[in-house]
DNA sequence: TATGGAAACTGCGTTTTTGTAGTTTTTTGC
DNA sequence: GCAAAAAACTACAAAAACGCAGTTTCCATA
C-alpha cells in the first residue's frame, strides 16, 4: 500500500507527510519508521531517541523557544495556541494522532510562534530540523507532500479569517462546534474531547461569557445539550445549514 | 548569483520560488526564463506563450473558476479577494511585481477560492498547472522553495487570525497602512498604491464607515494625511508603537 | 475649466459584543 | 463521599462597532 501511494507521486490527493508512521510501531521501545517513501533509508530520516510521552496538561512547545524540529502527534490531543494581547490565549488550531505540531516553525522562523499543550496524556515523535532537511532534500516525494500539507493548512487558516472576518459570534460558535466534532468526533452523543468553556473562545476569537450565553441558547434550541463540560451536538444539520452560505473548510 | 542561491538549497532562507524569473525579459515579448533552478531545461517549464496584459480593474482569475496554472507577476498590482456573506468583498492579500498568484488553488482544489483583479495596468506570465508539476517533480529546491513559500504565506495569514480576533478596529486599521506601507511602499510622502476606503475596510474585515472614521482621527492625531484617496503616512514610528505588543508578520 | 457621478465624510440611532460582579453547579483531590 | 476549588452560569451596564441618510468633496472627462 505504501509503495503504491508513493508511486502516485505528483498528483492533487491530499496525502499528510508522515501519514506512513504507524503508532503501534513506537509504543513498544523499539521504534521502526514504516515509510512512505522508498528513496528514505533510516539513516535519511533517523528516529530519535526522545520519543516524548506528555501527561495531560504538560506544556511541550514554548513560544519563543528555537526551532530545533518538529513533533509528530502518535497518540492524543493536542491544543496549539499564540499569546496575544493582554495575555489572551489565540487557539490556532488543535491536533490528534497523525498530525504534525510545531511545523509552522520549521519554514523560516527561528523561534516557534507558537506554544502546545498536551490535552490528555499524549504520545509524541520528535524530528530534528537537520535531519527532515537531509530528508527533504533527497526525497522529492517527501517535499513536495509537505508543500501540498503547508497548502492545506493555508486554506484552513484563509478559511478561519473569513469567518473572523465575516461571521458573528453566534456563526464562530458553531463553527468552533463543527470543527471539533470534525476533528474528534463523538462518543456516546457527546464530542470526543473535552474542553472548558473558554477554550472554545480562544478557538472562536470570542470570551467566555459569549460562550456560554449561546451555548445557553443553542440548548434552549435543542441544537446542542451539555453535561458539564461535556458537550453533544444534537442537530447537526440545523447547525450546518446556518453557516452553510460560509464555505468553511473541511479539516477533519 | 542565481547559481550561488541554488547552491545553497537546504536553508531557511526566504527565498521566493520564480525570483529568477526577470520582468524585463519578458517584456520585449520573446521570452527567455532567467533560472534559478540549473536542474530545469527549457522543457521542464516552458515559457507559455499567454502573457497576458491587465487594463486596470480587469479581474483576471474569477471566484469558482477550474484551477489550470498559477499567475506570475511581472510588473503591476493586483488585488486578491473572495466574496462572502451578502457578497461582501474579503480581500486576502495584495500582490506586486515578483509575486505569485493562484497559488492556494494549486494544491489540493479543483477549482480558484479567490478572484483577482489589477489594480492597475498590470503583465502577467501564465505557468499550466502540467508544466508545474513536472518541474516540481523534477527538482527538489524548486519544490522546496515552494514549501516555504506556502510556510510563509501560512505565518502571514496566521498572523491575520490573530489581529482579526484580538485587535481592535482602530488597530486593524493601523495594521492594514502599515502592510500596505511594506509591500508597495512610499513615494512623495504618499502610499504607492491608491486604494478607496471601501479597500482598506475589505482587507481590515470592517466596514467603509469605520476606516473613514478612524482616518479622521488618525489625520487629527497628525498620524497620517490624506489628499483624496492617497494616504501618507506622518508618524510611522507612534503607529508601529500602538499595535507593537501584537507581533504583526513582515511581509514586504 | 465646467460638470456629473463617484467617493469621502458626518451625525445619530441601533445592534452587537464585551466586561463586571455575584450565584450556582460541577469537578477534583483527599 | 466530602470539602475546597474551579468552572459554569446569569443579569445588567458599558463600550464598541455598525448602518442609514444626508452632505460635501473629489476626480475623470467632455
Amino acid at each position: 500500500m505504501d509503495s503504491e501511494v508513493a508511486k502516485s507521486h505528483p498528483s492533487n490527493s491530499i496525502r499528510r507527510p508522515f501519514s506512513g508512521l504507524s503508532c503501534s510501531i513506537c509504543e513498544n521501545g523499539s521504534c521502526l519508521i514504516k515509510r512512505n517513501y522508498t528513496a528514505l533509508s533510516e539513516s535519511d530520516l533517523p528516529y530519535e531517541k526522545n520519543n516524548i510521552r506528555c501527561k495531560k496538561g504538560h506544556q511541550f512547545i514554548m513560544e519563543g523557544a528555537p526551532v530545533n524540529g518538529l513533533f509528530f502527534v502518535l497518540k492524543g490531543k493536542v491544543k496549539v495556541f499564540r499569546t496575544g494581547i493582554n495575555g489572551r490565549e489565540q487557539i490556532v488550531r488543535f491536533a490528534k494522532e497523525g498530525e504534525i505540531i510545531g511545523h509552522r516553525g520549521f519554514g523560516t522562523e527561528e523561534y516557534y510562534s507558537i506554544g502546545a499543550i498536551a490535552l490528555e496524556d499524549t504520545l509524541l515523535c520528535y524530528f530534528s530540523k537537520s535531519s527532515l532537511q537531509k530528508a527533504l532534500y533527497k526525497t522529492p516525494e517527501f517535499t513536495y507532500d509537505m508543500m501540498l500539507f503547508y497548502a492545506n493548512e493555508l486554506n484552513r487558516s484563509e478559511s478561519k479569517v473569513k469567518s473572523l472576518s465575516q461571521m458573528t459570534v453566534r456563526e464562530r460558535v458553531i463553527d468552533t462546534l463543527l470543527y471539533i466534532n470534525r476533528k474528534f468526533g463523538e462518543n456516546k452523543g457527546f464530542l470526543n474531547v473535552v474542553l472548558s468553556r473558554k477554550e472554545y473562545a480562544d478557538y472562536a476569537g470570542t470570551t467566555e461569557e459569549q460562550v456560554i450565553r449561546i451555548f445557553s441558547i443553542l440548548k434552549k434550541e435543542h441544537l446542542i445539550i451539555a453535561k458539564g463540560k461535556r458537550i453533544g451536538i444534537n442537530n447537526i444539520e440545523l447547525l450546518k445549514k446556518e453557516i452553510s452560505e460560509h464555505n468553511y473548510f473541511l479539516d477533519s
